[in-house]
DNA sequence: ATGCCGGGTGGAACCCGA
């Protein structure tokens, strides 16, 4: 089964290079992010006439994630859980449900706080958001079963990640704080798909789009999938899809790939 | 290069991204 995540910034903006290449690389599921447009929006039945199934959590403008299955969805989460009751968030940034295959499998699909500037609430809010996703993974872990959690992470999380590091010292993506959040979910026990089946230094999965980043591979390593033990021991290989960032009208992000045993 | 590009909103200029 291969899983994919995908930050298309704006999936109408996108539509016709993402189905393409929904059609080509074919994955069984897909979460993506930045879709930025609420759910009676999202090109729902172009996605169900290649064959899948589709989850929404959409709002207008901004954030906006999605996931798609060619098996049928189950338990359907969108948001993530508050830590203290009370608290809100209009920002859709969060979507799981159980792929229903002959081992099922949890998926979330994550779009986590970019937290620029420094010294803001922006800073405080991926934080505080970074805590909720540790506690539920948490709380998702203790099912030991295959769990996927995918997505936008927003976090470069070692010096191996970045092709100019000096230039994002100052950045929110590669503060220690961001930087040992991700490391105590990973602690959670956790694998980082791409840094078990692979690892090389410079998979980048992001490109400005601007100052010529890309021609210069002037990239960051920030979309990830973190793995449970038991999605952990199928996993087959994680594939990066640069190649998508050099075509036409691109997103600044590409599609990251794994594929699981399952 | 704390916005050079690019998307969305709304109908120009501004917010946001990483």
């Amino acid at each position: 089964m291969r899983i994919a995540t995908w930050n298309v910034n704006s999936i109408n903006a996108r539509l016709e290079g993402v189905l393409a290449w929904f059609e080509a690389a074919a994955p069984d599921v897909a979460v993506l992010q930045e879709i930025k447009c609420v759910d009676e929006k999202f090109p729902t039945e172009a996605f169900e006439r290649l064959g899948y199934n589709v989850a929404v959590h959409g709002q207008k403008t901004y954030n906006g994630v999605a996931l798609l299955s060619k098996s049928p969805l189950e338990d359907v989460r969108r948001g993530l859980p508050f830590v203290v009751d009370g608290e809100v968030d209009d920002q859709a940034r969060y979507i799981e449900a159980v792929i229903s295959a002959p081992i099922p499998v949890r998926v979330a699909g994550i779009y986590l706080p970019n937290g620029n500037p420094l010294g803001t609430d922006k800073f405080a809010y991926k934080l505080a958001w970074m805590k909720r996703l540790q506690a539920h993974a948490q709380a998702l872990l203790t099912y030991e079963e295959p769990l996927v959690i995918a997505g936008d992470y927003n976090v470069i999380p070692e010096v191996e990640d970045v092709h100019d590091p000096a230039a994002w010292l100052g950045d929110a993506l590669f503060q220690p704080e961001s930087r040992g959040a991700f490391r105590a979910l990973k602690n959670l026990g956790l694998v980082d798909a791409y840094m078990q089946a692979d690892g090389a230094p410079g998979g980048y999965t992001f490109w400005d789009y601007q100052a010529g980043a890309w021609p210069r591979n002037n990239g960051i390593r920030i979309d990830h999938l973190l793995l449970s033990p038991q999605a952990a021991d199928r996993l087959n290989g994680v594939t990066i899809h640069r190649d998508v960032r050099g075509e036409e009208k691109p997103s600044d992000h590409v599609p990251v790939v794994v594929d699981l045993a399952l």
